[in-house]
Parts: C-alpha cells; sequence; structure tokens
DNA sequence: CGAAAATTTGACATGACTCAACTGGAGTGG
DNA sequence: CCACTCCAGTTGAGTCATGTCAAATTTTCG
C-alpha cells in the first residue's frame, strides 16, 4: 500500500531520495475503512492527515438546517483533512465518510511535524500539493458562478465518470448545490438526450 | 514598504531571522498602480507573485458570453497571483484591475525560484499561506451553496465593511454569481430594512 | 422479508434572470 | 465651464430555472 504513496510523492518532488521518503513513510499506518463508516465527525477534532490509496470518500457539512453540503469526493491519490481543525486544533466542521470500501494511510500531527523537521522536502511536497488544490478550488468558484446546475451537472458526470455511478443523487447534489428532487430531473433529461 | 512585508512574514513564520528576511525582500520590487489600471490580462502569463501593501485590486474571469466572474478582491496583505498560469507558465485566465491606487511588491519567478534554494524556511512561508488561502476557500464553497443570495449579499457586505463602498455593484454581483440588478434590488431592501 | 432510505414524479411557488427604459454621475474635449 | 458621452445603477414587467412539498415507487440492507 505505501508504494501508492511514494510513487505519489515521486511524481510531486522528484529531487526526494528513496532514503528519505521511506523515513517518511515509516510514520504513515494503514487503515482500512468500511463502506458507510466515518473517519471524521463534524464537531471532533482532526487527528490525522490521511492519504487515500484505494476507494472513494465524502467530505461534506451538515448546516443547522441539516442540509448537507459536500467539500468535494476523495479518490485514490487525494488528501483528506480539513487543515483547519488538524492546524489550528479545533472543532471540524467536516464529517469524512467511505462511499466504498477504502485503503487509506494516516499520519498524526505530532509525527508529521517531526517530518517536517527531519525531511525538509517534506514542506515542500505540502507547499505544491497546497498549490494544486488551491488551483482546483479556484476553478470550481468560476465555474459555479459561469455555469447553470445543469452544464455543473454535466461537467461532474464526465469528471467523475469512473466512480459517478457510486455516488449518490443526493451527495451528487450536495456537491454541486442543487436539490435531490432536480438532480433527478436532469438525470431523467440526460438520459432522453444522451 | 517593505516594512508592510516583513512584519506579515514575522507574523506567519516566527522562526525567520532579520538576516534571512531582508535577504528575501531584496528580491522585491516597489509598484505603484493607479486606480483602473490592469496588472494582468486574461492570456497573459503571469510573471510575477503579487504582495498588497495598500490599496484593493480586483481578481476577476471573463467568460466567452463576456460575463465577469469574480475570484476575490485583494486588500493590504493579501498575495495576487494565478498559480496555474505562474507555475505552469500557461496564459492566465484572470484579470487583475486596481480599484483604487495601490502599493505591490513583486518579485518574479527566477528570483523566487532563488529564494526557495537560498532561504529554507521561504518553502514554510508558502506552504502556510497556502494553507490559509485553501481554508479560505472552502469556507466559500460552502458557503455558496447554503445561503441564498441575499445572505450572501448580507455576508459580503459585511465582511468587507472597510472596502464595500469602493467596489462597484457590478463587481460584486460577479462575486457573489448574481447579475447587478439584483444586487440592486438585494441592496434597495436591505437600506429598507437597516 | 420488511423497514428505512433514496429516487422519481407531479403540482405549484418563488428567487433570480432578462430585457428594455430611464436616471444620474464621472470624465473628456472644446 | 458647459455640453456630451458613457457607464453604473435603478426600476418595471415578464419569464424561467430551480425549489418546495407530498405521494408513489424503487432500492438497499439488516
Amino acid at each position: 500500500m505505501k508504494e501508492h504513496l511514494k510513487t505519489y510523492i515521486q511524481g510531486i518532488v522528484p529531487e526526494f531520495v528513496d532514503q528519505e521518503i521511506n523515513l517518511f513513510l515509516k510514520y504513515f499506518k494503514l487503515k482500512k475503512v468500511k463502506k458507510k463508516e466515518f473517519i471524521l465527525k463534524q464537531g471532533e477534532c482532526v487527528k490525522y492527515e490521511t492519504f487515500i490509496c484505494e476507494g472513494c470518500l465524502h467530505v461534506f457539512h451538515a448546516d443547522c438546517n441539516g442540509n448537507e453540503h459536500t467539500l468535494y469526493f476523495g479518490i485514490k491519490d487525494w488528501w483528506l483533512a480539513d487543515i483547519d481543525s488538524f492546524i489550528n486544533e479545533r472543532p471540524s466542521q467536516f464529517n469524512i465518510q467511505a462511499i466504498q470500501d477504502s485503503s487509506v494511510l494516516i499520519i498524526n500531527k505530532e509525527d508529521k511535524d517531526k517530518a517536517f523537521r527531519e525531511i525538509p522536502k517534506v514542506e515542500k511536497l505540502f507547499r505544491i500539493m497546497c498549490q494544486k488544490s488551491l488551483i482546483v478550488y479556484q476553478q470550481r468558484i468560476i465555474q459555479y458562478n459561469s455555469m447553470s446546475a445543469e452544464d455543473r451537472y454535466i461537467f461532474f458526470i464526465k469528471k467523475y465518470k469512473d466512480i459517478a455511478q457510486l455516488i449518490s443523487n443526493k451527495a451528487i447534489a450536495s456537491y454541486l448545490g442543487v436539490t435531490p428532487e432536480y438532480i433527478s430531473r436532469l438525470r431523467k433529461k440526460a438520459v432522453n438526450i444522451g
């Protein structure tokens, strides 16, 4: 499993030498997560930063009216963390729940801090990862504003074609910012057309 | 002017010693920007990473229908960059235009890379800055989904109360993802109530 | 098999958009 | 310093995309 993470790291920071990566990897523990199982519940403090080796997980917030809002769906090679909670040690706003059986690697805060000190390139790794996430969020904000619900739905289905059928309409709706009923209608329309 | 940036850096990474900061600051050049002036136009490649000392700038994208979509408004102590363009050296999707006369500090890619090599703590600085931005974008995505246009408008006015009166309705609309006409109606309503 | 949840569907309501006309400043040139 | 233009903002009327609520149907899973 850790091979996955190793390949990922080499892809991002090629200067990493084997010995450094192995040292870093030692801090991670493998964790299996069953479908529907939560690895984080809103209100808890985030203790681990998590790398997804296999599977698919759902990161979402439930507001005071009980409506859910999806931050993203995590798949292979994505990281999961409510950075705000992890860094500032405050209760998380987010739930993280497995959509399928998944395998993840976790590292706790203490070990991560240690890794930052022992292996300077880890700084660079996380800086670049953060930049990549930023780009994704920026794109998403622009798209939200420039596309209709229908366009966003079509875009979503294309972008996540590998996993779209695993994800409930309700969850897709909460990602796109529309109601599940409306997704149902869009789906019907899309089937009739395409 | 550079004192501003120095204070900012010390606030984020207290471990920075004076000598390191001064070395880093040498790479920056001061630039004055007049109201309405563009420091980046869509389609150009981003050459500089920019720190705002004073003023207010508008980062937005114009889509193929000519509609504008605001990524954010930058004020004192914010950074401006289309990271995607800066890092990957591709044409930018964004325009950056001054809303008021502003002072910014700029660093080019070459010098930034040099700084990363010469001053390891710069990695940390940018990692933490990125994390902070990520948190802001995540919050915004959740808010977009959970709030009506009216709520988003009220929230915006409160959050940017210091600069809200400088920003045109049109720009606020493009930030919130609604039409300027609708903002006009919301404003009227807000005045009548509040 | 049965209960609970997700999805679909229909009827209706409404928030937000469109388009067009009008108003009012800000900037410009003579 | 006036006249002119050009945007930004306002307002009204009509429309459409999307939401709401409730009932029927299907799927999931213990």
